[in-house]
DNA sequence: CATGGGATTGACT
DNA sequence: GTCAATCCCATGC
């Protein structure tokens, strides 16, 4: 992945990071759900401004923004946009497909479906942890990369963000269509715009 | 310094 | 469908 690939508006990049591949260590799923997030917006951490908590947000796209949901689960996002404007993608689920044993064992569970179908499920499944909070997402230890060729045409539909209150109506969330590996299933059936 | 609210999940009725 | 677990940190006194 290019570093410009995340300088640029949130939603383009929500859009396009379905299909491609996240890797820590040994274990590797393809991307099948986001949703995007902005300053402007009253859901994005960065809506009330530069704190310690959202200083990642404002900093160089392309690093990993990592927090602590509800006291007890990680979610990754992939910082995007200029210096000084914070927004992020947060990945909700990834399709598995390496590393699966391990990723079983640490989710305690064995049916693949269930195994990174949701925010908090797919950090636990690849030991991402509060301390990748500030890494590069392009150089490590967690890694972004391409579609592989199989997703190059990958369908994406656009819809409602989930488990927020405010600004719950901008069909700010995106997926693979078909996809068996989604959080929940897509309800609106919005083909994204290109 | 005290309080309260989550970008969730899994267990249970 | 309901609900508790659990912790970081923004906010307000």
């Amino acid at each position: 992945m290019r570093p410009s690939f995340y300088d640029r508006p949130v939603l383009e990049v929500a859009r396009d990071l379905v299909g491609c591949l996240v890797t820590h260590g040994d274990c590797a799923g393809v991307i099948v759900e986001t949703e995007a997030y902005h300053q402007s917006e009253p859901a994005c951490h960065a809506y009330v401004g530069l704190t310690p908590r959202t200083r990642t947000l404002f900093e160089a796209p392309g690093r990993a923004y990592v927090y602590r949901s509800y006291g007890i689960h990680a979610l990754l996002n992939a910082v995007s946009e200029g210096v000084g404007i914070g927004a992020a993608v947060l990945i909700r689920a990834l399709e598995p497909v390496a590393g699966i044993d391990h990723i079983r064992a640490r989710r305690g569970l064995e049916l693949d479906r269930q195994l990174c179908s949701g925010p908090g499920k797919l950090t636990q499944a690849l030991a991402i942890e509060l301390h990748h909070n500030g890494s590069d997402l392009l150089r490590g230890p967690i890694v972004i990369s391409g579609r592989p060729a199989a997703w190059r045409e990958v369908q994406v539909l656009a819809d409602r963000r989930i488990g927020i209150t405010r600004a719950a109506e901008l069909p700010w969330r995106f997926s693979a269509a078909g996809s068996r590996f989604l959080s929940r299933p897509v309800q609106g059936l919005q083909p994204a715009l290109t």
